[in-house]
DNA sequence: TTTGGCACTCTCGGACGGAGAGTGCTGAAC
DNA sequence: GTTCAGCACTCTCCGTCCGAGAGTGCCAAA
C-alpha cells in the first residue's frame, strides 16, 4: 500500500483508539498531516473505504477502521509501545509477591495482566504434553479411604480421595509411599503405565491406577485451570455501554469449557496470536478482539495468557505488556517451579 | 400491621419481583384482589407509601416497594418457596461430580448457587477459628530449597516455597517430615508453636516456624480464597441494562479484599442473612441485595455462601435455594473432609 | 496531483404535543 | 366508617419537527 495511505491509516486507529469517535479528515489534518489539505486526506478515506479497511456509522461521519483495517494495522503498521517504568515495577513486584501455588500464581497472573492492559484477562494453567510426578504422598482418612496427594511438575499439586478395597494403616501406608515415590518420582504417565501393568493385584496397584488416572485427565487438559479478571475494565469502555454486548463476553468468560476450548484452538503455532472481531470462531466475541501468548517454567509447560477487549484497542500497547507479563510469570515459575 | 395491607404489601413485592414494572392499583385489582375496588386499594397503597414501605417513580407511576418494603417483607411475610425437584437433583448431581479438593469444590458451589438462583453468587472457602495440621510433607527442590505441603483439616493444601539456611537431602528431609508429623498432626497452631519454642536451633525449627506462619495466615483469613460466578446473570435483569450498574457490583465482586471484608463483617449470630440496599455497608451495593449462609463440614470448619442480585429479587426462591445448596455442599465436604 | 469551495447528508439534541397510565380526591352508597 | 365510581390532574413516553453542526463527495482551478 502506498506509504501516505499507511500513514493516515495507522493514524485513524491511533485517533479511533484513543478518543473512540469516527474520525474526520478535519481531525487527522490538523492533528497529524499539517502539510496536508483535509480535502486531500478525505479523497485518500475514500480510496482506503474503497479498499475496505475503513467505515462510516452513516454518510456523514468520519471513519472508523473495520476488522481488516485492524488487521493491516497489527500485521504492518504497528510497532511495540515501550513499556513505562512504574508498569514494569508493577508487573514485576506482583510475580514477585505471587503465591507459590500454581492456583495463586495463574490467579495473579491474570490479575496483574487485566490491570496493566485494563482491559479483560484469561490465563489458563502450564500444561505439560508429558506430566510428570515429581513427589506423591498418601494420608489414611478412614480404614479403607486414602487421600491421594500428587506434585506434579510446576509444583502443581493435585489431591484425590480413593476408596479402597483394602483397608491399609498409616504406617503401612507411610512405607507404600516410600516404595511408590522412588518409583514414580520423574516419571511421565507412560513410564507410570507400564509399572501399573508389572504390578501385582493390591493396594499399590490400585493406587497406581489413580495416579495415572490423574496423569491423564491433566494431559488431557480436561480438568484444565482456567481463570478470567478484569471484567471491570470492559465497562469503562463506551463499546460496552449497554449491557448486552457485555453479555456476550461474559457468557463466554464465565462458561469455563468454552473458554478452555477457544483457548485450545487458538494457541497453535505462532507465539503471539490476534484475533480480530469477525475471525473469532465464536460469534459471541463480534466486535472484540483477542490477543493470546503462552507462558510457563520451561518448553514442555506452557499455559495460555490473553488479553480481550473491544476490537478498538491498543494493540500495541496491549501486546507489548502482555509479553511483558507472560516473561515475568514464566520467570517466576521456572525460578519456583521445575 | 392490618391484615388487608400486608396482602398488598405481598402482593406488590410479588408482582414487581416478577415483571420490574412498577405495580398500580388496577393491575392489583385484576390479578390479586378481585372483590376489591381500585380505589380501595389506591387508598392502602397511599397508606403504605406514608409508612414508607412503597415509593412512586414518580406521581403517576405505580409503586414499587422500597428498601424498608422489602425488610417488612422478609421478615414477616415471605414464607419458603419449594425446590421444585429437577433443581434439587440438579444440586444434588453438581455435588456429587464435584471435585474433591477445596478449590474445586467452591468453584462448583459457587457456579451451581448461581446457577439455581439466576443470580450472582459468591462463596469462601471454610475455615475454622483454630486450624489443625492434618499432614505434612516435605518435598526437596534445591540443596537449600524445600517444598512445604500442609494438608489442613478439611483436605485443604497449601504449599509453601522455603529457602532454608541449611542444606538437606532428601533422605534426611523423610526423616524429618516423619517426626513433624507426629508432632504437629492434629494440632493446632497454639500446640504447634509450643513445639516450635521448644525445639532446638536448626532446620526443623526454621520449618517449624514456617508451618505457624502458614496457619496463622489461614486462621486470619487473609489467605482466604473467595470466588464469585454468576455475574452473567444480572444482566438480564433491567436494573443493570447501563453498565454503570454493573460496574459497582463487579468492583466489589473482584476486588476480593473487599469481598472477604464484607463477608467476614456480614456473616454474624444469625445462619440466615438478608441485607437490602441501603442496609449495605458498601455504597457500591446500593440497588443490590445480599443473602447469605453459611456451610462446611463440621461446625467448627464454615465458609459464606451468598447470592447477590438486584433488590428486587425472588427472596423466597433464593432463600430456599441457597439453603438447598449449602446443605448440599456442606454434606459433600464432610462426606470427603473431616 | 492538490486544494479551496460548495452543496448535500446525516446525527444529535431540544422543543412540542398527544396518548396513556396511574394517582388523589370527593361525594354518594352500603 | 368503609367502599367505590367518577373525575380532574400529573407525569412519562414516544413520535415528530427543526436547527445546528460535523463531515462528506464532487468539481473546477492552481
Amino acid at each position: 500500500m502506498e506509504n501516505r495511505k499507511q500513514s493516515i491509516l495507522r493514524a485513524v486507529v491511533h485517533e479511533f483508539t484513543t478518543s473512540a469517535v469516527p474520525v474526520g479528515s478535519q481531525a487527522l489534518q490538523s492533528r497529524y498531516f499539517v502539510n496536508l489539505s483535509s480535502a486531500t486526506i478525505r479523497s485518500e478515506l475514500a480510496e482506503l473505504t474503497d479498499r475496505g479497511y475503513l467505515t462510516q456509522p452513516h454518510t456523514s461521519a468520519g471513519r472508523v477502521p473495520t476488522d481488516s483495517g485492524y488487521r493491516y494495522f497489527v500485521d504492518f503498521l504497528m510497532d511495540l509501545e515501550p513499556i513505562p517504568d512504574r508498569v514494569k515495577s508493577f508487573i514485576d513486584d506482583a510475580m514477585r509477591a505471587a503465591p507459590a501455588d500454581v492456583q495463586g500464581m495463574v490467579e495473579r497472573v491474570a490479575m496483574t495482566l487485566a490491570s496493566v492492559t485494563q482491559n479483560a484477562s484469561v490465563a489458563s494453567a502450564p500444561q505439560g504434553s508429558l506430566a510428570r510426578v515429581k513427589h506423591l504422598d498418601l494420608v489414611s482418612l478412614e480404614p479403607k479411604e486414602i487421600l491421594l496427594i500428587l506434585l506434579l511438575e510446576g509444583n502443581l499439586l493435585r489431591q484425590q480421595v480413593v476408596n479402597t478395597t483394602e483397608a491399609a494403616s498409616q504406617a503401612q501406608l507411610t512405607k507404600l509411599t516410600a516404595r511408590l515415590n522412588s518409583a514414580l518420582s520423574g516419571r511421565s504417565s507412560d513410564e507410570a503405565r507400564r509399572h501399573y501393568e508389572q504390578a501385582p493385584l493390591g493396594l499399590e496397584k490400585e493406587l497406581l491406577g489413580r495416579v495415572i488416572a490423574v496423569l491423564d485427565l491433566y494431559e488431557k487438559g480436561s480438568e484444565s485451570l482456567v481463570v478470567h479478571d478484569g471484567v471491570r475494565n470492559l465497562l469503562r469502555q463506551p463499546e460496552f455501554a449497554e449491557s448486552s454486548r457485555l453479555t456476550q463476553v461474559l457468557e463466554v468468560l464465565e462458561e469455563t469449557r468454552y473458554l478452555t476450548v477457544l483457548l485450545r484452538q487458538l494457541i497453535g503455532q505462532s507465539d503471539l496470536q490476534i484475533v480480530i472481531g469477525s475471525e473469532n470462531a465464536s460469534s459471541q466475541l463480534q466486535g472484540c478482539a483477542v490477543v493470546l501468548t503462552t507462558y510457563g517454567p520451561s518448553e514442555r509447560l506452557k499455559g495460555v495468557l490473553g488479553v480481550i477487549g473491544p476490537t478498538r484497542m491498543a494493540y500495541s500497547q496491549t501486546v507489548a505488556r502482555l509479553q511483558a507479563v507472560a516473561r515475568g510469570a514464566s520467570d517466576r515459575m521456572a525460578e519456583l517451579g521445575a
